[in-house]
DNA sequence: ATACTACTTGACAGATGTGTCTTGTTAGCG
DNA sequence: CGCTAACAAGACACATCTGTCAAGTAGTAT
């Protein structure tokens, strides 16, 4: 399967979840699991995970939560795709052959060379800001899973919609 | 981690194998492993599964073995990894997101959308024959695991190079 | 018919990705 | 201090991918 790990989108959706009106507040896992219908246990984890890369930051007990550790449109997709999949996420072959680099490398080796670059670049380029405008445009009200003060906050009614949990198969 | 299955680099490598001097000729599951390095036990699971979506035929018992059903230059990569992966191995979302077809889509998706375009015309524009050549060129005389008629051949003496089995970490 | 050869098939095992559950730890409040 | 909120972390479960092992089945030679 040619993609990303289902917890590199997870940790996308996560971040931009919160990112404005949430920035500089600590919001909930919980509140982010409504949000996006990530599993709430799972998102611990990853969200654990990118604390340690330093993506975020996490404070424990009462008032705690996870915040962005610098604005989120200084948070690339790429930032956060490392974080989540470690270094070696593209690989030099496109066929997962482990000794492709030596030369004659497979025939496939000069096209993927140059797509690797592309793909890297619009990763870099993407940044999470644009995912969380993305998002809140297509009203999946991602932006309200923080917010305890507005008067009248549910955190319970700001889900939306459940995403499936299934890859698509 | 953002590749084709190993194991459709095993398919492609073992494929490849069968290509010219052994096009009509019976090639046996273990002179392929010997040439490629793929474990025969799994190999033969693998060949199996080609078998079965027709890209090549099997015979068993006595000067039995695998062979190509139609020359290697009308076989493309492309059909090697939809036989292998299935219809769905290049999916809509690069991030692994199950709804993200829903406009408005993510913000990598235009550019998804494309590069699969290119990535799966890539796929289909290189042959078989194209990767046998390859290998040839790169010394592993991939074409070398058949040829029983040749004189004083022996299956053994074959094994070039020993690919390591784990993939790039 | 028998023996040999080679593909076929099922059971099993380890690693990784995904997901759940439970217990532990830390921070704030009264 | 004791209670509660919230993250941390480990055990466990399940699916898939990769790989091994052993027994079964079919084709060929003699």
């Amino acid at each position: 399967m040619l993609c990303l790990s289902q917890t590199t989108g997870y940790a996308v959706l996560a971040l931009s979840c919160m990112d404005s009106p949430c920035n500089g507040r600590w919001v909930l896992a919980k509140d982010i699991s409504a949000c996006t219908g990530i599993p709430q246990a799972y998102l611990s984890k990853i969200l654990h995970s990118l604390v340690v890369s330093g993506l975020i930051q996490a404070k424990r007990g009462y008032r705690g939560g996870f915040k962005l550790t610098r604005p989120a449109d200084q948070i690339s997709i790429l930032d956060i795709t490392e974080a989540v999949e470690g270094e070696a996420w593209l690989p030099k072959c496109l066929l997962g052959l482990a000794d492709c680099s030596q030369l004659p490398a497979c025939p496939t080796h000069d096209f993927w060379s140059k797509e690797r670059g592309k793909i890297e670049t619009e990763l870099r380029r993407t940044t999470l800001r644009a995912v969380a405008e993305f998002e809140r445009s297509r009203g999946t009200q991602i932006g309200a899973c923080c917010g305890a003060e507005e008067p009248g906050y549910t955190p319970e009614q700001t889900r939306v919609k459940r995403r499936t949990a299934a890859r698509p198969s």
